[in-house]
DNA sequence: TGTTAGCACTTGGGCATGTTGAGTGCTAAC
DNA sequence: GTTAGCACTCAACATGCCCAAGTGCTAACA
């Protein structure tokens, strides 16, 4: 008995059924894949396999399929990532050029990172804590109304309105910009909690209700570019890869649009040395997604922010993390990172 | 043969059909139903409206279910919009308090409204022409590259970025914002593309170049505000109402995802007079939306943005077009229609 | 010891067949 | 115009059968 042979044939395993979404047999194994051994010889390494939790047999005469652990083990030993297509490629670099605003870019890379994959693509916005303040503004909408708008040199601009205890005048919130703004422009954005109190200290009683107002909400939008947006593009492709098993996508399509699922999931997936973290299966933390399997990474500053894809645990694991890797460096280069 | 008893009959397989998802037959309805005829006259009722296109039989000997055309009688002429219940009533009040930006606010209704209907609920952003310039703001993120931020009277932000031909400065960006801010100023954003060219005329030639970037750019945020974005909430509720036709959801995950398309098909749903319009199965402009329909109604200043829900043709439209109505009345109250 | 051939056994899927019941259309009587 | 009755149709379900694929095991083999 082989240790290599018994990985290979769970290679094939997977491989096989990845591409024919049919539970694949020991005959069917030595025909397609020139291993040199009889089907006989097989069927013990698969008996192996199977005690091993790697791979189960729906019923008793079928095939076998990989389970969880098994596709775990091909990520994790057998896989090698594949390089990407000459046309993958030029799609990358053509799709991502004459770069536009944050926003436009990450629409553009999401779509295509669900078009190389044929998956759900989601990615998550970068963070703005080591970003700088730019500028600030305060409107007047209604007597006790104010928008505040926070402008980081990134070139990301967040919006928020906050209600004031009492009626506030353009003159005040005119002055209170000044103040505000002589502090803390150019400081880090995740240093306003520091900075912000004493400013409120320092100005004239008469504002400094209002003055404590803003710099609440100032700091509640310094706060949200930490992780809370994403974008995410391809739930079209949930339909079609899953033609067989309907019932599975609704709890998928529910993970999605609870933003704060998927936003938790990304932020707590561990970034794997090997450039990009998989979890499969029942390894996720959200029972919905126990068909489902994610793959992402890290882009950007520190690779703090993540983008990845999700999709059934039988995907195209080699190619998948080849593309969410190669634009993920895509990115990174693009955003400066 | 009486005319009202048709349209009964009518009345009545819509109903049970849409509550049971089968084919309805001439016995089921006369138990269900207390039309007081026996289920032989019901059968010759039904020949006739099958004559007339308004219902059909999958295969022979199976109950009827009724056509676009069947469904489009109902809603015109056969059904009327229930009151909403008081939970409802309830719900609607209390998911839309506390006031907030109208992103925030939006993105509350979307929900709400997905709830209520159990389908997809879309809402465009309310127009910006007529809104005024509150402030413009142009940052500078790189030599050649200038973010250009546009606040108008109604809180709404937008932000895009352009490129200049020439090397910027700082010093310049302040200088033009002076230029520009003094002309526009509390002008309506539609009326930008007249007043804008005066003001880059007037500026020194050593500023014009940039300043006719600036002035296109400000124009290209004034002019987005118009229809370009929408939120959506609620796609895993197709997922659970069309367990068995698993197959049409992917297209109109297609559509969803297409945001041109669904604005297209929001912008051009005429105003009904009754308050709501509906868009029937293979009325819809789009191929992908032959099986579903789409309940909407425009909200805000002149009614010109829209909300409504998508879902399957078949669908309780009494139910969802007084949920639509209800949640688009009060929006547009909240925002000041 | 690992590999192989052979064989008995299991089982889901396909197919032909039979049965049931819901539903229709038609006709004749009311 | 309405109704009862009846012959007819047909999907859905059930039953039984066979087949192919696949397994596990054992005994022979290198």
């Amino acid at each position: 008995m082989s240790e290599p042979r018994k990985l290979e044939v769970l290679r094939a395993i997977v491989e096989d059924y990845v591409h024919s979404r049919e539970p694949v047999g020991s005959k069917a194994l030595v025909e397609r894949h020139h291993l040199g051994v009889s089907s006989a010889t097989i069927r013990n390494d698969m008996a192996l396999l199977e005690e091993e939790g790697l791979i189960a047999a729906p019923h008793t005469s079928a095939g076998r399929i990989p389970t969880d652990k098994g596709y775990r083990l091909f990520v994790d030993r057998i896989s090698q990532v594949k390089p990407l297509s000459a046309a993958e490629r030029r799609a990358i670099h053509s799709l991502l050029e004459g770069p536009d605003d944050v926003e436009d870019i990450l629409e553009r890379t999401v779509r295509l990172l669900s078009q190389l994959t044929n998956q759900v693509a989601v990615v998550q916005y970068p963070h703005l804590s080591r970003a700088r303040v730019r500028h600030i503004e305060f409107v007047l909408l209604a007597p006790r109304q104010v928008l505040v708008v926070l402008i980081a040199d990134t070139g990301k601009v967040e919006q928020g309105v906050v209600h004031a205890g009492a009626d506030a005048t353009d003159d005040d919130l005119m002055a209170l910009r000044g103040r505000f703004l002589g502090s803390i422009a150019g400081s880090q954005l995740d240093l306003m909690p520091q900075v912000l109190p004493s400013v409120v200290a320092l100005c004239p009683p008469t504002l400094r209700g209002l003055a404590g107002v803003l710099a609440h909400g100032l700091e509640r939008l310094a706060d949200r570019g930490r992780d809370e947006r994403m974008v995410m593009a391809g739930t079209a492709n949930l339909a079609r890869s899953n033609v067989d098993f309907p019932l599975s996508i609704g709890p998928v399509l529910e993970a999605l649009e609870e933003q704060v699922v998927m936003l938790r999931l990304l932020s707590d997936m561990a970034e794997d040395p090997r450039g990009v973290t998989v979890s499969i299966g029942r390894e996720n933390p959200y029972d919905g997604l126990s068909e489902a399997s994610v793959v992402a990474t890290g882009y950007g500053p520190g690779s703090s922010a993540k983008i990845g894809i999700l999709g059934p645990t039988r995907m195209d694991y080699p190619n998948t993390m080849a593309a969410v890797r190669a634009v993920a460096r895509y990115l990174s280069r693009i955003l400066g990172g």
